[in-house]
DNA sequence: CGTGACCTTGACATTTCTCAATAATGGTGG
DNA sequence: CCACCATTATTGAGAAATGTCAAGGTCACG
């Protein structure tokens, strides 16, 4: 379904640490995220940054969709492709192709209930459970099933990019991910992958447990997941 | 321009603490909202209720906005009139009308990018600011100046409200909001009013500032403001 | 004029942050 | 392939912010 969009987007190749600004030209644009990951952060005068979304393959962004004035970037945090065209190209594509207008309501239909599940993440649950809740989220996102209740997964985010999506301090974060290993739910892993030792542990730790799970199945039926598959 | 919507949509009207179902028979279903305000939060299991937005006049809400599994609820805070309409109608209307498709998507991206901030808002400002931040947005919102720097605005929502949108225990807030009118910047006032006596003093207390004014200031060009002036 | 909801305030508990020291990791040039 | 360096991660101790609980006050409404 993406062969038109594919013909119309500037193919963007990123390395690791790389910014894309993003509006180009002061229209504004979409972003569709092919491979990779990166994250959308945000940071107001005088405070820490924060991150609001990690944004994996199959996500659209779009320019307006953050604070026009705000201090706000789109930095890839691995390898990433990303396909960039203007959002009147895009709306006009979309115009044309019933299937792409409905995947894009959709996918912004769920970027804004999970937005809204962020924002109750942050503002309500304790450390631990913020941390749990991110490490279901990712490994029903992007989780390879190991053996019975393991459950393994890239992590491109450092220690300072998960903290700043929930609110939290890195050295705050490093403890209670510390806590989780002593407890026997995750692994102790590599640099860049994390091993859910636990997953049923883990999902009993996080009050959002049930939610993530209901849209990661909405998630499953979206073009880009069948297309990516 | 909403000629054609008020056709189409339920009026209802609302006193005071009711709370509106967020899908018609498991339809996505829209809310425009006409006069007062109404609460949207979200409560996850085993937590304090998070409130996601402050809806006012011109504010468009969809159910699917809110993760559907999720216990979310909608409750008027004052006298309220909301018009009701399947989305999918509301949306044809829209397919036969630009100016209605534009607004629409415009409230949308706006709203996105009002949840970005009040993620960062929660995540990463204390207290004093988070409270100086959401007295900033109402007073931009919907106060009027009363002398040079004063200004006034109605205060339908509840201390309890206002900490779940903060995410914030209503001990805190209060504290907070006593501590502001030691310092003179809030007056003594009435139960559903506030009262800024320092308008520039409650602004510099917020990192969110100049993100609120640049919303406000796109927000005034909106339809809905226009329609309702 | 009594009743319940809402708000304020104090004392204390808990969580999270800050700062600092140390360790681990990954990339780079020799 | 190794040594070095910058970055990232871990951990401890103490500080600060926020939460919890409890008591009392205020307000609106019947």
């Amino acid at each position: 379904m993406f062969a038109e969009v594919a013909t119309q987007a500037s193919k963007l190749r990123l390395r690791r640490g790389q910014t894309l600004p993003l509006s180009l030209d002061g229209r504004e644009t979409a972003f569709i995220v092919r491979s990779g990951a990166l994250v959308l952060d945000l940071t107001l005068p005088g405070t820490a940054r924060q991150v609001v979304d990690l944004l994996l393959p199959g996500d659209v962004l779009r320019s307006n969709f953050v604070p026009s004035d705000a201090n706000a970037r789109l930095t890839s945090v691995s390898a990433t492709e990303v396909w960039r065209l203007r959002w009147s190209v895009l709306k006009a594509l979309a115009g044309d192709d019933p299937a792409l207008a409905g995947f894009l309501e959709t996918s912004m239909a769920a970027q804004m209930a999970r937005q809204a599940l962020h924002i109750a993440i942050i503002g309500r649950l304790t450390g631990e459970q913020r941390v749990a809740t991110v490490l279901t989220d990712l490994a029903l996102r992007s989780g390879i099933t190991l053996t019975a209740g393991e459950v393994g997964f890239n992590m491109p985010f450092s220690r300072r990019d998960i903290a700043d999506y929930l609110g939290l301090n890195p050295d705050t974060l490093s403890r209670i991910v510390s806590g989780l290993r002593s407890q026997g739910i995750l692994a102790r892993s590599e640099r860049r992958r994390t091993v859910v030792r636990d997953v049923r542990g883990l999902a009993a730790l996080t009050p959002a447990a049930q939610s993530l799970t209901a849209i990661s199945d909405s998630d499953r039926n979206k073009p880009a997941a069948i297309d990516a598959a």
